[in-house]
Formats: C-alpha cells, sequence, structure tokens
RNA sequence: GACCCGUUAGCUCAGCCGGCAGAGCACCUGCCUUUUAAGCAGGGGGCCGCGGGUUCGAAUCCCGCACGGGUCACCA
C-alpha cells in the first residue's frame, strides 16, 4: 500500500521527516546487504549459563540484523532490542564507543526500522546477555509505527487483514505458524518413511470430484472453457493407483464454496492418501500410529489440552460403527435406528433440522452431526458409515447399505476421514449415476460423472485404502487454537473499504 | 441467511443515566554513559466506523449501512 498524503497522520510524517534527512545525509533508508554472523535466539540460548567474567576476558564479537523493537534513550547511550527469525537480544550503543557522527544517527531511528550490528557479547550490571555496538547500519526504515509493546496487537480484524503486524507484535502467533510448519514438514517425513510418493496433482479440474461440496468456478480463456477449482485430489490419485503408484500422497489446497466460520476456511489445505492392497481398518491402524507420533515430536508427549481439556492421543482408540455411536452416545433406541421415518421423528424430537426428502442416510448423518461428533473429545473412530453418503467407497460384505468407511473426531473436531476404495467400475458408474439422480432431483453437493476415472478403473485399481486429513484441523489441535483462522497465514475477509 | 456483541489517538483501553473527548504505551522538545514496561520536566496528536434521525445540544438515545467476532443455519 501506497502511503498516500491523505493517509499520513503526524506519526508517519515524523518518520518520513527523519527518512528525509537521512536522504540529505548520504545515508541510504533501504540499504541492503549485511553480513549477518549470529543470531538473537541462538547467542540467548548458547549463552545461557556463560557468565559475565567470560565475556570480559574474551572477547566474542558477533553482526546479526533485525528490527528494532524497544529504544531506551540514556542521552550518550542507548539501549534497544533487536529482533530477528529466532527472537531478541539487548544492544548496547555508546556515544564513546561509536563516535560522535555514527551515534548521531540514533536521532533518526525509530522503533520498527530494520538495523545491521556488530560488536561485542556482554553482560550487563543486571545480567542481560547484550551486544556493545562497534558498528550499525540502517537497513530498512520504517515508516508506520508498530502496534504497542506491552499489549502487542489485539484487535482480531487487524490480526488477520495485517497478518505482518501479528507476526512482529505478537510472538506467540509467528509460534503458531512454526509449529504448523513443523507438523507438515513431520507428515512428509512420516510417509516418506513408510514409502509413499508425494505427488501434486491438479487443482484446476474440469469436473470437481471426490468430494460432496459445492466448487469455485474459473474460466480459462484460451481454451474458452470453465475449470473448477479442486475440492479434493482424491479421483486423480486414485489414477495414479492404476498407474502403479501403489502408495501416495498429497498435501494441497482444496477449495470450496460453502460459508466461513471457525472450523471452515473456503481454501484449506488437505492431507490425502492412498495405500494398495490395505483396507480401512490398515488406515485406523497407521492413524494411531500418526497422531501420537507427531504429538510426540510437537509437544513432547502424547498428551494435549485443547481450550482447557486434556487430551490423550495414546492408542488405541475407541472404534464404535455409527449405529452404535447414535445408540450410546446419542441416545437413540436400537428400534429408532432403522427405517428413515423413526429417524425422521427422532431428529424432529431433538430439535435437529433436517430436510423432506433427505434418506435414511442423510438423517443417521445429521443425527451424528448434532448428537454424536460434539461429545467425542478424546480420539474416537466412527465406522461403517451409510453408503448414500459415501459414494467412492466399498460396501460392507455383510451389510450393503453401509460402507467399510470411519472417520476420526477428536476434541469434537472432524479430523480424518477414509475407506476401503470402491474399485469395481461398474458399480462406480452406477454410484455415480444414483448421484446424478440426487443432483437432478436439487442436492447440489451430489458428486458428478466423471467418466475417465470410471475408465481407469476398468484398466484395474489394485484394491486400495485412502484417507484424508483436514491439517487446518490438526494444526488447531496442535497450538490449541480456537479458530481456524490462527492457523491459517491469510484467511479469507470480505475487503474493507473501496480496495 | 438469522440473532447477539463490538468499532473512540499509531497501539491497548476508559468515557455511554445527553452538556468542552480521556489514560497508559508510542510520538515531539530538553536532561540523563549498564537501562529493560528506564527515569525526570514540558508538549503535540481525534471524521468517537459511515449515513440519517431525535434534541437547544449526540461518542453517548433511535434507524439504516459497512466491517469484524460469536452462536445458529448451511457445510467436510
Amino acid at each position: 500500500m501506497e502511503v498516500g498524503v491523505e493517509e499520513s497522520s503526524p506519526l508517519i510524517r515524523e518518520r518520513q521527516g527523519k527518512l528525509e534527512k537521512l536522504r540529505r545525509m548520504g545515508i541510504n533508508p533501504y540499504g541492503s546487504r549485511w553480513e549477518v554472523t549470529a543470531l538473537a535466539g541462538d547467542l540467548q540460548e548458547r549463552h545461557r549459563d556463560t557468565p559475565s567474567a567470560f565475556f570480559d576476558s574474551e572477547a566474542v564479537t558477533v553482526s546479526l540484523a533485525g528490527r528494532l523493537m524497544t529504544l531506551r534513550d540514556h542521552g550518550k547511550t542507548t539501549f534497544a532490542d533487536l529482533k530477528d527469525r529466532t527472537g531478541q537480544i539487548q544492544v548496547y550503543l555508546r556515544e564513546d564507543r561509536l563516535g560522535n557522527e555514527a551515534y548521531g544517527l540514533m536521532k533518526w531511528t525509530d522503533i520498527g526500522d530494520f538495523l545491521g550490528v556488530t560488536g561485542r557479547l556482554f553482560r550487563t550490571r543486571t545480567g542481560e546477555l547484550t551486544v556493545a555496538a562497534d558498528e550499525f547500519r540502517l537497513l530498512t526504515k520504517s515508516l508506520r509505527p508498530l502496534p504497542e509493546k506491552w499489549h502487542g496487537l489485539v484487535d482480531v480484524e487487524t490480526r488477520y487483514r495485517q497478518r505482518y503486524l501479528d507476526l512482529v507484535a505478537n510472538p506467540e502467533a509467528a509460534a503458531v505458524f512454526h509449529r504448523r510448519s513443523q507438523l507438515i514438514r513431520e507428515l512428509r517425513q512420516f510417509f516418506d518413511q513408510r514409502g509413499f510418493l508425494e505427488v501434486e496433482t491438479p487443482m484446476m479440474q474440469t469436473v470437481a470430484g471426490g468430494a460432496a461440496a459445492r466448487p469455485f468456478v474459473t474460466h480459462h480463456n484460451a481454451l474458452d472453457m470453465d475449470l473448477y477449482l479442486r475440492i479434493a485430489p482424491e479421483l486423480h490419485l486414485k489414477r495414479l493407483l492404476v498407474g502403479g503408484l501403489e502408495r501416495v500422497y498429497e498435501i494441497n489446497r482444496n477449495f470450496r464454496n460453502e460459508g466461513i466460520d471457525t472450523r471452515h476456511n473456503p481454501e484449506f489445505t488437505m492431507l490425502e492418501f492412498y495405500q494398495a492392497y490395505a483396507d480401512y481398518h490398515d488406515l485406523m491402524t497407521l492413524t494411531e500410529e500418526l497422531l501420537p507420533h507427531l504429538c510426540r515430536v510437537l509437544l513432547g508427549g502424547e498428551e494435549l489440552t485443547y481450550q482447557g481439556v486434556r487430551i490423550s492421543l495414546s492408542p488405541p482408540w475407541p472404534r464404535l460403527t455409527v449405529v452404535e455411536a447414535l445408540r450410546k452416545v446419542g441416545g437413540i433406541r436400537e428400534a429408532d435406528l432403522e427405517g428413515a421415518e423413526e429417524l425422521r421423528a427422532v431428529a424432529a424430537r431433538r430439535g435437529v433440522p433436517v430436510q423432506a426428502g433427505w434418506g435414511w442416510g442423510k438423517l443417521v448423518d445429521a443425527l451424528m452431526a448434532h448428537l454424536v461428533e460434539p461429545h467425542l473429545v478424546q480420539p474416537t473412530f466412527l465406522l461403517d458409515f451409510p453408503l448414500e453418503l459415501s459414494p467412492l467407497a466399498r460396501s460392507q460384505p455383510d451389510n450393503p447399505r453401509l460402507a467399510q468407511r470411519f472417520e476420526l473426531f477428536v476434541a469434537g473436531l472432524e479430523l480424518a476421514n477414509a475407506y476401503t476404495e470402491l474399485n469395481d467400475p461398474q458399480e462406480q458408474r452406477q454410484r455415480f449415476e444414483e448421484q446424478l439422480r440426487a443432483r437432478e432431483g436439487g442436492d447440489e453437493e451430489a458428486h458428478r460423472m466423471d467418466e475417465d476415472f470410471v475408465r481407469a478403473l476398468e484398466y484395474g485399481m489394485p484394491p486400495a485404502a485412502g484417507e484424508g486429513i483436514g491439517i487446518d484441523r490438526l494444526a488447531m489441535l496442535f497450538t490449541d487454537s480456537p479458530s481456524i483462522r490462527d492457523i491459517i497465514l491469510f484467511p479469507v475477509l470480505r475487503p474493507k473499504e473501496q480496495g
């Protein structure tokens, strides 16, 4: 954003004046390269126990760079805190050490400026590790005042709209994104070690398949055709199983044209992985390894606290079929679980909103969402979902109304969804056709027909199981964040003002 | 989409039974060579989100709008 005259506050004008002054003195307020030999946080860690006397006898010279976070001017000396990507360290500037001319430049220096500093380490009277500056250079002049040092940046809207300020002012916010990055790194390692191949499949698709959701539409000019932003990578990943890759995973964005709330952002990050010759029971086992592993690496144990609730990820986790869950957790009588009419009556009685045309499967789904899922705080697998809701999953051999499918819930959040994949092309075609009928019946989220996918299955896809894990929700869990916006750097917001 | 809450200085917040717009930090001037929410003395800074209404008078009361947060609805 340009600093327009019309919006320049006195504080900005003040800084602009300093910038002009520096320019006239022949100093570039937007300096360039600076040789960095040390990092603030690393120094703090390395010298945590180094006694003052050590620095008196041994000259430890360091060169670092960062943003000026505080300034304490004492006349002929100044204390400052310099912040880099690893932390902060105090800098001590003395007129007698730097010379009048160099020290005088502090007058035109502000909190928020980027500085390069070289000097010797020492400990102050109060014991704080400090760099006594022998030289410093302005690397970037800051024209706008940063949020206040004590409370940081609190305003939620500004934190999301100007995330850079959140990251500068609130160390906890930066820590969340470090942990998110570590989580994804660890996921990759986990799957790489197990022989999975990381792949990238199209984000722009001619048929938005693999999930029940409304897509975003865009247009390709040269080809003069509409394309959809993907709602899931599933159908492409399974084509790769046909291609013989056997174990694949993808960590990437999905886009769904839906409402926004604390657990939904229109673009979100999903891990999907597929393993040939496995079924959904194998994936439950794998998931019971994966989450505790991530928790150990990130948090140092298999327990975590989410929004004040203690959660243990130590396996094994309870496995409840959907029917059992509705009975035990939802408190629905067994007799009421059999038919659609009975379920409809239960929904009405329990205040669960349902739509007129819904069959048994959709009613089960609605009742689960309201009466069961919010209560699943400790990790719980729900299994054997209605086949009606799972057009890409294989059915139960002993009950064709149910799919070989599970979902994992932790802290009331749906974290994973997996099933034994349907690989019978004829049955797949029929399932797509049923979805098309639902779509014609007004279900905008029903799956679309994907002829090429069916053709791929006709060549033969090995038996396989696949799973999707919502990375954003995992990140929420591992960073104790109440909203998905806290773990997405730039969440979708309505533009403010004219734009 | 419905309901509730919020929007006051760069930041964090008071002020809201209508009567001159406040504090802390930040900023400016002066002093200060180991401070750390540095200190001391002085000073400047406001479209009270936007638009309308009621009133002698509105940051304050009423209506509408915008943006944000929450709950619900919708939805993986």
